[in-house]
DNA sequence: CTTGGCACTTGAACTCGACGAGTGCTAAGT
DNA sequence: ACTTAGCACTCGTCGAGTTCAAGTGCCAAG
């Protein structure tokens, strides 16, 4: 036993009863609590240690240590090994995962569960479904002057854009145009799609030139972003459950996650590490979120989406990451079938 | 001038002073910031009275009085007109609001617009379209013992349902399927398509009865369920902006607020007066929502959906009456064209 | 390198008293 | 009958002072 493991044992050890108090913790209550096998004063000298390193600091003089980020970060990388779910949880998964045919009932289901397992907001992010093709186009007419546009997608995923158009429509333009645009873009990646719509256009005959021009026009927005791209989240209440773990107000907080397109990039961004997750700490986050610690894991085809939980930085980590990870497992082996 | 006429005056006042300021209105600072012709001893006398009638309470001895929900209650029935929107808040309505050409978008951007006019947490429930017809039906085979089944209403609603079958799927099924359903289903209401399903039903040959049943189930659902009644929210941050409105935690109002079925009910319980408006107090609500006020209008066909905000009973009543009214109208033209 | 001992620091909790905002009541005025 | 001035009284808030104990850092000895 080298001079690095008990500073690390020591570490660990704070952290652990920190995030289970959420008080400082001090050298004799460390002792009191772990069985390392030294005095309170050897505590004493590793704790001035870590916090040469940045890793603990003291709120004030008198009072006990608390992790810092650097610390959270330095335990959360000290973790081997990511324990599996206890049976109990194991069950409620299943039970409360299983079948279920609507996909959107099945990803609300997903974030509700999440966040009762982690006791944190949970977020979850739609399956990029890049590999799907394009299944089927149904062009309706809702008013003269109105059109609805509906492509399904081979993954099961619809999505839907009304189109105002400058003449009334005809049933039959519509109808031609639908066929022509279906021969073109059936069986295309929405990638591919944006090729497809350019060579329907060229094939389209002069007189449905307009209407046709204004439908491609939104079924490239359609199909370039889709709205998968969206967040759905559960739990937010449990931001507010500790009211200690946000000593300003957890308003500036939940601006940040119902501004989706900030939390989608943090999601992005975020790159999982060997055991498929990702943990951000604290100051590691910018804006809003720099009090807090966003735990993320990928699934699915892929693995492009993301989802994950968003809580105090003084978090239980490893079972957080337990949770997350063992989510984004089930849910990835039920989305492939 | 009569009895009444003055201490409905000095409620009032004490209900502007206190929602402005936040803090217990003594009988001096009373008469110094209202017209009243009269001197402190004499409000005082009124205060008196006011809490007789259990309008009003002193939080201890020597502070001033706060208003009670019964108190609210009493202003806000006084109210007699609502104002309508200032020329900035009715331009910014304007433009956030036109020009939106998808039925999501629009609901999300006025449930948003909403929170910001209101400051406070704003909510939408989806438009009961009831009149809606059948417009189209699609069944997509995403995998040989997989189903979508697809429906779009004439409103521009699209709803989409996976189905599991027990057996392998053939193509000129579900092609024969889909037009028998289609010409039994279509231009018919989601209310009456039950009886279309069942129709539909008794033409199916004997060897695609399973999967036609299979089939008519979930259609059945779909449109008996429909997304519809899903409520959409903005702005939760508004709940943490000034703490000391909701003494204990916000928690159990987060998670009132999440729990789309409990508010959902309220919504609809809610009864709208003469001037298109429902305002429920305080303790008139049950259950966590006891501690915060609703604000809620129907908009829409039939004005059968609801839209309103939520917020501490400290609130702008008539400045959030005249938003929630003034959006709720809006909505309502634009989406009758 | 560990340990016991010890002086020192410092926030938390408590008491105490002055202060002041605000009331209710009474008696006088209109 | 209502309004008003005056006044005694109540209580919560604020600040100062004090005690208490947790926890530290350091030193000298094992």
């Amino acid at each position: 036993m080298s001079e690095q493991p008990r500073r690390m044992q020591v570490l660990q050890a704070i952290v652990e009863d920190y995030v289970a108090s959420r008080e400082p913790v001090g050298s004799k209550a460390l002792v009191d609590r772990h069985q390392l096998g030294v005095s309170s004063a050897t505590v004493r000298n590793d704790m001035a240690a870590l916090e040469d390193e940045g890793l603990i600091v003291a709120p004030h003089t008198s009072a006990g240590r608390i992790p810092t980020d650097k610390g959270y970060r330095v335990f959360v990388d000290q973790i081997s090994e990511v324990k599996p779910l206890s049976a109990a949880e194991r069950r409620a998964v299943q039970t409360l995962l299983d079948s279920s045919d609507d996909l959107h009932e099945m990803m609300s289901r997903t974030v509700r569960l999440l966040s009762q397992l982690t006791h944190q907001v949970a977020v979850l992010q739609y399956p990029h479904l890049d590999s799907s093709t394009v299944r089927h186009l149904e062009l309706v007419a809702l008013a003269p002057r109105r059109v609805l546009a509906v492509v399904i997608l081979s993954s099961g995923q619809v999505d839907q854009r009304a189109v105002t158009t400058e003449q009334d429509v005809s049933e039959t333009s519509l109808n031609a145009l639908k066929q022509l645009f279906l021969r073109h873009l059936d069986g295309l990646t929405p990638v591919q799609a944006a090729d497809g719509l350019r060579a329907a256009m060229a094939t389209v005959p002069e007189e449905d030139r307009e209407l046709a021009g204004v439908l491609a026009g939104q079924l490239d927005q359609l199909l370039a972003a889709r709205r998968e791209d969206r967040i759905i989240m559960a739990g937010t209440a449990n931001l507010a459950r500790s009211p200690g773990d946000f000593p300003y107000s957890i308003g500036p907080i939940l601006e940040a996650l119902e501004e989706q397109v900030v939390l989608l990039r943090l999601l992005t961004e975020m790159e999982q590490d060997v055991r498929g997750l990702s943990v951000r700490i604290g100051s590691e986050n910018s804006g809003s979120l720099a009090e807090t610690s966003v735990i993320a894991a990928g699934y699915g085809p892929g693995a492009g989406a993301k989802l994950g939980v968003v809580g105090p930085t003084r978090m239980d980590y490893p079972g957080t990451m337990t949770a997350v990870r063992a989510i984004a497992r089930y849910l990835s082996r039920i989305l492939s079938q």
